[in-house]
RNA sequence: GGGAAGGUUCCCGAGUGGCCAAAGGGGGCAGACUGUAAAUCUGUUGUCUCUGACUUCGAUGGUUCGAAUCCAUCUCUUCCCA
């Protein structure tokens, strides 16, 4: 070990990070002693980057720290042919429109995590070589050390072998990437690929590319994907992914969705998704029983920092620590506005659960109610037919809540 | 191009003329128990003007008093052959 600083590479394997190395030990001799050109992808299929990419973005930083230069690529370009790795159903096609919108964003996202200045990291598009390549120049040159049986035994494509078929397309999508690595080892010296584990084959193939056309050595590193304990993708909830955009999964739920982790989870994430040093994550994680809420605390507050700033992950936290704990500040629990004339009329109670979005239609509303799942300013109410007025609000607002962990505030206005 | 089997609610999957808003499982939601955890048990899971009405079973058109179920055309998927 060394005696100040340790190597990345040490950092990226005690924190857990990696999963798999083309060559373990040349690596991490390189990483120490001298500074690399890495490349890590993000093809823009949304119009906001999700938890998954943060793992990947936290690399890099890692990287960065050491005085390594990352590329990030956005995949304009094999976003029009759509990676089938892992999936079961071919993507849906984006329009050219709708991919560069999306790179539009992704890279805003992006300039917020990794630090450009100076030339310290690079961002690149692949749609800049990919789109205007030149067919039977592209299969002459790319093509041709490409073996069709080996790709077709790939562990990526069997789910596609062994149901709804592959079509030709996808198939070419291992071919553009590969091809991006080579373009950024010439132009950039680049010599890392990393990625999450599903990307194991697509690395491969650039890592071999190299080897084959330019006669020189270079590297490919993957992460753990972040599941959960019992394996499940982590970052998804039933509304959908957890996105970094605030405008689609609010800073508040950001804050509940790593607050509410599951216990095995909890030093894992720790790990990976913050920047707290070693000791820490560990006697974080070794708290037992009710004790690892704390954990959790640290792990929401730190996480939704990195992500929307201190500010921001200051008053969610503040807003669970009053929905849950008593204290806190009510303000920033998710809230509506609703009119004073509109609430001296009388708002029915399950009209008002729907526009707090609570729930997304009356019956379930209706069914919450019901089932006792509704809570009007801390009271359970189980009137169907109940209407709220003036006579309900307590010190300028309602409380509605719907079952343990769903709350917002009607405002008057 | 030829042949076969299929497309059912969030997912898997039953349903072959009325008893079908559609079995069962998974997942979700709610309740109990808890620590804003996990496990377990119970209820629930199309929408609404809610003891009733309306919309849904790949699409369109037809047969019928009545269709997820029958017929025709189209479309997509999978498999076998070329």
């Amino acid at each position: 070990m060394n005696i100040t600083m340790s190597n990345v590479f040490d950092v990226l394997k005690e924190r857990g990070f990696i999963q798999q190395i083309t060559h373990e030990e040349p690596l991490k001799e390189m990483l120490e002693k001298e500074k690399v050109t890495f490349y890590i992808g993000f093809d823009p299929t949304a119009d906001s980057l999700h938890v998954g990419h943060f793992l990947q973005l936290v690399v890099m930083a890692h990287m960065q720290k050491a005085a390594h230069r990352p590329i990030v690529l956005i995949g304009g370009g094999t976003t029009m042919v759509g990676d089938p790795t892992g999936k079961t159903d071919m993507r849906k096609m984006l329009t050219r429109e709708e991919i560069a919108a999306n790179a539009e964003r992704f890279k805003q996202q992006i300039s917020k995590f990794i630090d450009f200045s100076e030339g310290k990291a690079i961002m690149v598009d692949n749609a800049d070589w990919l789109l205007d390549l030149n067919y039977v120049e592209f299969l002459r040159e790319v093509g041709i050390h490409f073996s069709v049986n080996r790709m077709l035994t790939a562990e990526c494509f069997k789910s596609r072998l062994e149901g709804k078929g592959l079509s030709f397309i996808e198939f070419n999508y291992m071919l553009m990437q590969s091809y991006d690595f080579l373009e950024l080892y010439r132009k950039y010296n680049c010599n890392i690929e990393m990625g999450g584990d599903d990307q194991w084959s697509n690395i491969l193939g650039g890592v071999d590319l190299i080897r084959r056309v330019e006669g020189k050595e270079a590297f490919g590193m993957t992460f753990t994907l972040l599941t959960t304990s019992e394996g499940k993708k982590m970052g998804k909830t039933e509304k959908g992914a957890i996105w970094l955009d605030p405008a689609k999964t609010s800073p508040y739920e950001f804050y509940q969705y790593w607050r509410n982790v599951s216990d095995a989870d909890v030093a894992k994430c720790l790990a990976l998704l913050t920047f707290l040093p070693m000791e820490e994550v560990r006697s974080l994680g070794a708290l037992k029983d009710a004790e690892i809420n704390k954990a959790k605390e640290v792990l929401a507050f730190e996480v939704t920092k990195l992500v929307h700033g201190e500010d921001e992950a200051t008053k969610a936290q503040s807003a669970a620590k009053a929905l849950f704990g008593g204290k806190g500040d009510l303000e920033n629990v998710p809230s509506i506005d609703i009119s004073a004339d509109e609430l001296v009329q009388g708002i029915k109670l399950l009209d008002l659960i729907v526009r707090a979005g609570l729930t997304p239609s009356k019956s379930e509303a209706r069914r919450a109610v019901q089932q006792g799942g509704v809570y009007v300013n801390e009271q359970k109410e189980s009137d169907l037919e109940k209407v709220i007025g003036q006579a309900d609000v307590v010190e300028g607002q309602i409380m509605l809540q719907r079952g343990k962990k769903s709350f917002c505030r009607v405002n008057v206005v």
